[in-house]
DNA sequence: CCATTTTTTCAGAAGTTTCTGTAATTTGTA
DNA sequence: TACAAATTACAGAAACTTCTGAAAAAATGG
């Protein structure tokens, strides 16, 4: 079961890149052949293809099973359970950034909310408390921002990326920001 | 030279988070360390203060460079060098922001245009070449946006933060979008 | 409820990354 | 230029992650 070169080529630079987003090199490429294949596979097929072992495929599946990110499938006279990932890919970017929020940013809110409320002793701690406020403000808003994101739908952003304006919007509001506001307000805090 | 127990939790808070947002324990540590000290801070007092060992700190230092995140002092009379993390939080997360993009997204677009122009040779790399197609232009989309916020200065972020309408514009855009075209429209493609 | 197929678990092997101490190099000063 | 202070490089040790094969568990159908 010999793959095109084309997905050769794509699943090897997600598993080298995989581990950057959160999974290892294996679960990166099976991914990658998840996403591209023509049709849904299972675990034997994607062991064959990849060469890794039968097991490593069940850990592997495990894994992106906890990342909602596998459509299974079954077909008549077959007792095998077929894998593909979602037909479209904006919903999978979209599961990506949640998860991904939920494993990375929420702990990191939790632990500053935490510390922030501690009543410093210090003035190590004092100025340590003002720069995590800052930093959890940062993270909050940007948070709050993917939250946002997340929540519209898919033919809403595909629309948006269409036109390239996600973020022309962002400068329109800047130029109404800046454009009536005194010229000096301008210090960060 | 102990640490207050306020910044201890964020030091390690961010050792076991560090390696998510693209370096190891130790690194985001020191960065963490950095950015919450009031005073910079010496690889000595680094290497003592988070006990490791100074040619470990020597090597996080050269990895924090090139990610271009340390702002480096002298005081006269000493000729160590003293680090710290930029005053504007919001800088450090625009720099991370470059940083990762250029890392991570950039050398999977270029792969993804290379497979893309290659002529597929079966239906498998048809198919194929048709995810990617799709994948590319998402990455793409979102690299530009990202690209532009990033191109916000501070205290323009800021003032979006403060006002918690970063993505409130996006979702004016959203309504315009929608309001006024036909409702059935809406296919993605 | 047994036989067979399929999936999962898990202990240890293989591989990778991180960390340390030592030695080499660089920097600054007199 | 010589010296001391400071930084960096690097080989091997320690720690951690990933992967495999074998065995256990679960699912399916007669």
């Amino acid at each position: 079961m010999k793959l095109s070169t084309k997905i050769e080529a794509f699943v090897s630079h997600f598993g080298e890149m995989g581990s950057r987003w959160g999974f290892n090199r294996t679960v990166g490429q099976m991914y990658a052949l998840l996403m591209v294949y023509n049709r849904p596979l299972n675990a034997d097929e994607i062991s064959e293809m990849l060469s890794i072992s039968r097991s490593n495929v069940s850990m592997g599946i495990k894994e992106l099973h906890s990342w909602r990110l596998l459509k299974v499938t079954h077909y008549p006279g077959d007792r095998k359970e077929y894998y593909k990932a979602p037909e479209d890919i904006i919903e999978v970017a979209r599961i990506v950034l949640e998860e991904r929020h939920k494993r990375e940013v929420a702990p990191t809110l939790t632990m500053l909310r935490q510390e922030i409320m501690r009543e410093p002793v210090s003035d190590e701690g004092k100025h340590a408390q003002q720069r995590m406020t800052e930093i959890y403000e940062l993270i909050d808003s940007v948070s709050k921002a993917v939250d946002e994101v997340a929540a519209l739908s898919s033919k809403d952003l595909a629309k948006m990326m269409k036109l390239g304006s996600g973020v022309a919007s962002v400068f329109n509001f800047k130029d109404r920001l800046l454009g009536k506001g005194k010229p000096d307000d301008g210090a960060a805090e």
